[in-house]
DNA sequence: GCGTACTCTATACAACGTACAAAGTAAGCG
DNA sequence: CGCTTACTTTGTACGTTGTATAGAGTACGC
């Protein structure tokens, strides 16, 4: 199912202890019921009888700084002693407030999930709107932070946000006559969809951006070398296709294009499944 | 175009010195000439008159010993420190063969691109099956180099590989009524779904390994604390439909079903822009 | 007023890519 | 033959990451 399918990257966090994690390894190895309790802020309450000095911040402040970060330089400018100097503080302060850096990103993830603008479906809304609807809505989501297509989403952290989320885009199904198996492949494909083309896009954004280098400046430096792979005589289909793309998008990846272009077959193939 | 969104990540390598770079930054950055030589392998014929000693290995095995590494343990097996030491030499030896990470990284995408299975297509083949064909092969690819999905995949290197599978893969669209800017856009339509897809399979999959805990578990230990999550009143069609889906794929995500009932989609809306 | 539970801080580790410089090797030229 | 020189290979070093661990400071409950 789509949630089994929509959870955080989490940096190692074995039974016993583990330094310095390297990989994006998910996890749930942490404690499930501490994880379960900051999404749906149980603790929000000063629970009374607390022995020592109160805390300076909150688990909200935490993941503010941290979202702060990561929507303006992604994962990358995401580290633990980031957050703490964005908050005033050392990074170990951070550990009392969140158990890793796993966690927070689950609790990113499903803060960034609850503050989506969902507008009620229209009782007369075609399909095709409601779902092109939440398709723009992902994308929305996926350019504004750029950091989700570089988690691991697998085994969601089911906090409000990713139920939420999940109630209300099934919705957009109805009317399709779907079954419910049927449906949650039908978004978990559209998901799927948009989420690919976000990252392309992404992707393409960030080397520009990091290479100081257009993509029309590439293409010039790599010409006088090309002959070899431009050859038309060995691949006539990809010089040609390939120079024809080039002229139409200017050399540049053209991902508006390839979204529009994309979201219509994704429609189409969902029509023929039997709807209207 | 495709190839422009088809290309390597690379570890940083500004103009002037950068040590120890972080994130997945892509480049173009390093001397293109020296690259587009690597790709095909120019230097390989022992060009006369080198004053030094001779190399003790070469560029292939490098690549070669790079590549066991990564399709073992994914890129996070991948260290400089690993290849040379499968090699018998000290990590700074690399250097002499390949002028950094990231031009290996080019070197092994165009490597295992180049290695596919290219059944040549039967004339009388429906572009159905054609298009199938080329999806099921870049599902295999995906699922045997699970380090590609880690890729940031922008300006491909140009080599020889990169150009045959374009070449091929262009092909499968005759017959369907495409220009050929349409044709370019199908088939990274098509890419675009099968990679997302590998990228769900390969993510469920490390964290079924990493963790040591199966999905089945996961919901076992998770359930006593899901009251809320679950709840029927606030989430009607979400608890419902996860239910479903949760019977019907006995908890687990499902690849195998997610990628057929994917495909057709896509062939159902690439059939829709007017082919047969 | 004192013990105790808590917050916050300082220091430390291992791993990464690779810059830098030294050491070793063999070809070309006298 | 021996010197120069280009090249290969190696050892050491840096700055960065998440977080284990241990210590220092604080305020509630008795």
């Amino acid at each position: 199912m789509t949630l089994t399918c929509d959870n955080a990257q989490k940096t190692r966090k074995g039974g016993s202890g583990m330094s310095g994690a390297k990989g994006k390894s998910s996890s749930g190895a942490g404690d499930p019921a501490r994880t379960l309790e900051l999404l749906w802020r149980d603790g929000s309450a000063a629970p009374a009888g607390r022995r020592g000095p109160r805390q300076g911040l909150t688990v909200d402040a935490v993941v503010d700084a941290a979202l702060a970060l990561a929507d303006a330089g992604g994962l990358d400018a995401l580290t633990m002693r980031a957050v703490a100097q964005h908050l005033g503080v050392t990074p170990m302060t951070l550990y009392t407030y969140v158990p890793g850096k796993a966690e927070l990103l689950d609790l990113m993830l499903d803060a960034v999930f609850l503050r989506m603008h969902r507008p009620p479906f229209r009782p007369e809304e075609s399909w095709r709107s409601r779902v092109t609807a939440v398709a723009d809505a992902n994308r929305a989501l996926h350019l504004g932070h750029p950091w989700l297509v570089e988690l691991r989403i697998v085994r969601a952290p089911l906090g409000p946000g990713v139920m939420t989320k999940y109630e209300y885009e099934l919705g957009a199904f109805e009317g399709l006559g779907l079954d419910d198996v049927a449906r949650d492949s039908a978004l978990t494909y559209v998901l799927g969809f948009v989420q690919s083309g976000a990252r392309a896009e992404l992707d393409a954004r960030a080397v520009a951006r990091e290479s100081a280098m257009s993509d029309g400046e590439w293409w010039d430096a790599h010409e006088p070398l090309l002959a070899r792979a431009l050859d038309e005589s060995r691949f006539p289909l990809a010089s040609r296709v390939g120079e024809a793309s080039a002229i139409a998008y200017d050399g540049l990846y053209d991902a508006e294009h390839a979204y529009r272009f994309g979201l219509e077959r994704v429609l189409d193939g969902l029509a023929a499944l039997g709807g209207s």
